[in-house]
DNA sequence: TTAAATTTGAAACTTAAATTTGAATTATGG
DNA sequence: CCATAATTCAAATTTAAGTTTCAAATTTAA
């Protein structure tokens, strides 16, 4: 069993070992993955994944922990005496930070993948790392919203109409194989500024017609 | 091999073993599905699978042949001399035919699973496929939004505008446990038609506001 | 009705992958 | 520097799943 002591070879092991299954779980799923896969990837010993995570599942489950814990929570944040930023700029923030995220050089390209494949199939006992993680991001894009569509909007409306933002993100951040083959050049590109500016005016221009109807 | 004289009981075994196959891939992911657990649920011998489809993946294959095949495809069509029907019209039914078939009676609740499996992780051979069945819809969603945004709007905006509509159909008819999770009162409604009434209004406002400015 | 072909069933076989084992190596604390 | 604990390694074992086999049952066609 993992020892306190956690010397640096050790724990270079263990962070090889998430590293390498990371990409290959993302790449094959769960299931087709093969553990001798991802030893021969991380270059460790098969014994590794026994001695380091007990076995494969948890190692995948440590996996997915290192990814979402890894997730940046970057709300637009203001003052509490202060009035928050218009909802606009709460918009494009919300926008640019998922979209950001999955480019973002800190975060490896496999962790968009691998919960593309959770999203699909969830495994148990992450929910609760998933709810932690993500109930925010609804919460915060919720706020967003209402204030576009005023303090009449109602609450079935709001949750549509923030369900139509996000699945705008989704649509960039997990992208599948399909998206990839009908716009090549959309995901393609080096900058997401283009996407980036697009949701948000699609976005702004819908949220507007609907409170003005 | 299978013979061609196809008696009625050798279709419904082989029925039996797609419609099992199908809930079980869906449920699990071709990796994880085992195919004693579909031979169980479809009632017959493991042999059954060899001899009709001569292994897993073949079965596989048969499976997702018979799920597109029953993709419904109806455009809201127009004679050859007539004008088209109005852009709002032809969006309505686009929505409509996405959302309404993953719950259409006719159409298994595990063929939208199956294929958003597909899109997460695609497998070989398919891709033939997907492009004949899906490609109409995405020609269709883009003449539709050009129509809208009118004559000048250029090709990468109208491009991404379809995306924005199409992701919001997909959020619906791909949903995924998270969104379930977020959204449970969304999408254990009996009726389609506010969830449909929703991404129409949102995307046409969405539209009409960006062709104006 | 009968012979040939097709289909199904139960059990055995094969393969591949996960896990365990125990020895060898490396690190740590006294 | 030694003793002890932690870690790694190569090989063996176990497990689980897909596939094959062949005999029995059923269907088809003459």
């Amino acid at each position: 069993m993992p020892n306190v002591k956690n010397n640096a070879a050790a724990q270079e092991t263990r962070r090889r070992l998430i590293e390498a299954a990371g990409e290959i779980f993302a790449e094959r799923g769960l299931h087709a993955a093969t553990t001798k896969e991802i030893t021969d990837r991380a270059g460790v010993n098969a014994a590794a994944i026994n001695y380091h995570f007990r076995d494969k599942f948890e190692l995948y489950a440590a996996v997915i922990r290192h990814a979402l814990s890894q997730a940046p929570v970057a709300f637009l944040t203001h003052a509490a005496d202060a009035p928050p930023p218009p909802p606009e700029d709460r918009l494009r923030a919300y926008v640019t930070n998922i979209l950001q995220d999955f480019r973002s050089s800190s975060r490896p390209a496999w962790h968009a993948t691998l919960i593309a494949h959770e999203l699909v199939q969830p495994t148990a006992a992450l929910q609760a790392v998933m709810e932690e993680l993500i109930r925010p991001w609804v919460d915060y894009i919720e706020g967003i919203v209402r204030d576009i569509l005023g303090p009449d909007a109602p609450r079935d409306q709001i949750i549509r109409a923030a369900m139509s933002v996000s699945s705008q993100c989704f649509l960039y951040r997990y992208k599948s194989q399909l998206t990839y083959w009908l716009y090549p050049q959309l995901l393609h590109e080096e900058n997401l500024q283009p996407g980036i500016d697009h949701i948000v005016a699609f976005s702004l221009a819908a949220l507007r017609g609907l409170r003005s109807q």
